[in-house]
DNA sequence: CTGAAAGCGCTTACAG
DNA sequence: CTGAAAGCGCTTACAG
């Protein structure tokens, strides 16, 4: 009796039956109130904690989510376990995660091995380039609203286009693209979005590093200094990743960012903002998706649950990134932001600011 | 039957018991050559998976490890992850997450959760300046050797001590390190490291960010400028992160590196080689201490496991770590690496390139 | 409102 | 070498 009680120690210590015991702790109303409060105290006094073995067992249901991050060792990783984590807790749920290293195709052997684990569901985000797999049990796919199969994401599109008009705006007409797999879902949304928002007056062209890298060897130079030679003014990466090593080749070519050249991220990575100049990018509001991509989920494990953590009304499958502007944009040939001003990170205080665009 | 079969569904199709079923499956022994055999295919035929569930509620035993990073925020922490859950995968083992949220008061909760939930033992991680509370259970800490407590970790000191020597060796005299917290384990060690390395001869100093961010805001000058005209050759940052920080703002203040000044990091980064210059950093054996990590944890769980996945006489606390020497570090007012190399990541081509000192 | 009973799928002494 | 039985801790119809 000592180590752990369980269902019976109370029982047996209030002369009534573990089924009742049940009952009341479960909070299904059929045992009075009297007795439901002296048992909810009985097993606060022993410490009592339910085995989730036990109940696994019995209900068939581990309440434990899978999560599947097919590329984890992207940066944004760890914003979307914490994310996630945060979102399946709050539901009551536990964790589990699941590696498939990088490899498309052991992708499905890690979902299955979590589903054999127990779990009750898989949170996907694929790789780019996969197709997703069937699987016979619930899944919520987090990648990009036009991939078929998709459950809930950020609109990267419609960030993209918050990143072309930025630049648009600035009165850049030249613009150059840093995408890196062609075969990427979301990075093909963003570039897309970017054209769209930097409109068709502009001309545009798009790098592909994976290419570069392919022809020219690892960390091979992207040749961005004889873009800017061809008027090439700005620069807009797929990812902030991607933006720091752009911003790094032009200032090791004498070319000052934003004096010379403009360069714009997506992500909003842990650093952006603390390098110089700090990193005009997108951000996706991570919290909002994770608890969608549960509600999903749980409404697929669980179709009678009776109070969605979500409201139903608000359960968009594309979810509205925010511009972050700060000292890497600015205008062609005017420099709005005196180098002074590169480590304010206040957005507030910048003066080409812009709002979310809820489009 | 369609829907899963169990133990009891082969033990019928082939008329024997499910108590032979389970030994047979396990392996004990107990069960004939021939019968195991049948058992096995008919299993295989059936599409048998063993309820984890089942199996945790007889054997008390979840095989399931919590994993416990209190700063998830850490740029490590994707690494972290991959190699934990690989090396528990191949023990047998799932992987939970929990959250501290960064809030050390709220890691011991995580841990209470994670073993309400039925894990077996805990990898923790602590943050900076946390005492690991008492834990009833298996625990295995992933700090610094220095730590009380620790379990396995990277030799953070001996890691410092790469960087030093590396920094003295190149002719500098005058060091900058570059800290974040006072009170994190893991930095005093790095830094006490590096200063041993450094030697007595030089003069060395040491700055610590968010003391300097509490007065002059976050995101702000560090003043390295000011320490190159004092005659600081060479800067040290505790995390790659900083020494990014640090490469931004002497390169905006007009500052060439490593012509100038040196900097170098620590962890290796993913980015740490596709920024110009590549940093030269320090990386930790993150496989091998997840693996040792994780076989400390069995050992207390089931200590008469018969093959421990790691060799006894290869376990040590302390895990070397391994210099990497890349373009951002050089000699002092002599630029050992023309520009035209800043790009080139392939250490074995650069001129003082330093193998792994297992010291 | 409360309880006796069966069962979830496995493992583990204990007999034979 | 094989099997009957009990039990891990819970939940869930079903009676009362």
């Amino acid at each position: 009796m000592a180590p752990r009680p369980n269902l019976s120690d109370i029982a047996r210590a209030l002369g009534v039956s573990s089924a009742t015991v049940s009952n009341a702790l479960s909070g299904k109303g059929r045992v009075s109130a009297q007795l439901s409060r002296q048992i909810a105290e009985k097993a606060k006094e022993l410490g009592y904690v339910p085995s989730l073995a036990g109940r696994a067992l019995s209900t068939g249901r581990s309440h434990v989510l899978g999560l599947v991050l097919a590329d984890i060792g992207h940066p944004l990783f760890p914003q979307f376990a914490q994310a996630i984590e945060q979102a399946a807790t709050r539901a009551g749920y536990g964790v589990l995660i699941g590696d498939s290293r990088g490899d498309v195709k052991t992708q499905t052997a890690a979902i299955d091995q979590l589903i054999e684990r127990g779990a009750d569901g898989i949170i996907l985000v694929p790789r780019h380039g996969t197709r997703i797999a069937e699987i016979n049990s619930p899944v919520a796919v987090i990648d990009t609203p036009s991939t078929p199969g998709n459950t809930v994401s950020a609109d990267h599109w419609q960030g993209g286009r918050l990143i072309g008009a930025h630049l648009r705006d600035l009165g850049h007409t030249r613009l150059a693209i840093i995408g890196l797999h062609q075969d990427s879902n979301v990075q093909a949304d963003r570039i897309g979005g970017i054209r769209t928002g930097f409109g068709p007056e502009g001309s545009v062209r798009t790098l592909w590093i994976d290419a570069l890298e392919a022809a020219a060897g690892p960390g091979c130079e992207l040749g961005l200094a004889e873009l800017v030679r061809h008027g090439y003014t700005a620069f807009a990466a797929v990812s902030d990743i991607h933006a720091l090593r752009a911003v790094s080749e032009l200032q090791r070519s004498g070319l000052s960012v934003p004096a010379h050249v403009t360069v714009t991220g997506f992500d909003d990575l842990h650093w952006a903002r603390s390098i110089s100049p700090a990193l005009t990018t997108v951000r996706m509001d991570m919290e909002r998706i994770a608890r969608l991509a549960v509600a999903d989920l749980l409404l697929q494990i669980e179709p009678d649950r009776i109070a969605p953590p979500v409201d139903e009304a608000a359960r968009p499958q594309a979810v509205p990134m925010e511009l972050i502007v700060r000292s890497s944009s600015a205008s062609p040939h005017g420099n709005l932001f005196p180098s002074q001003d590169n480590n304010n990170t206040d957005p507030d205080t910048l003066p080409s600011r812009e709002g979310t665009n809820n489009a």
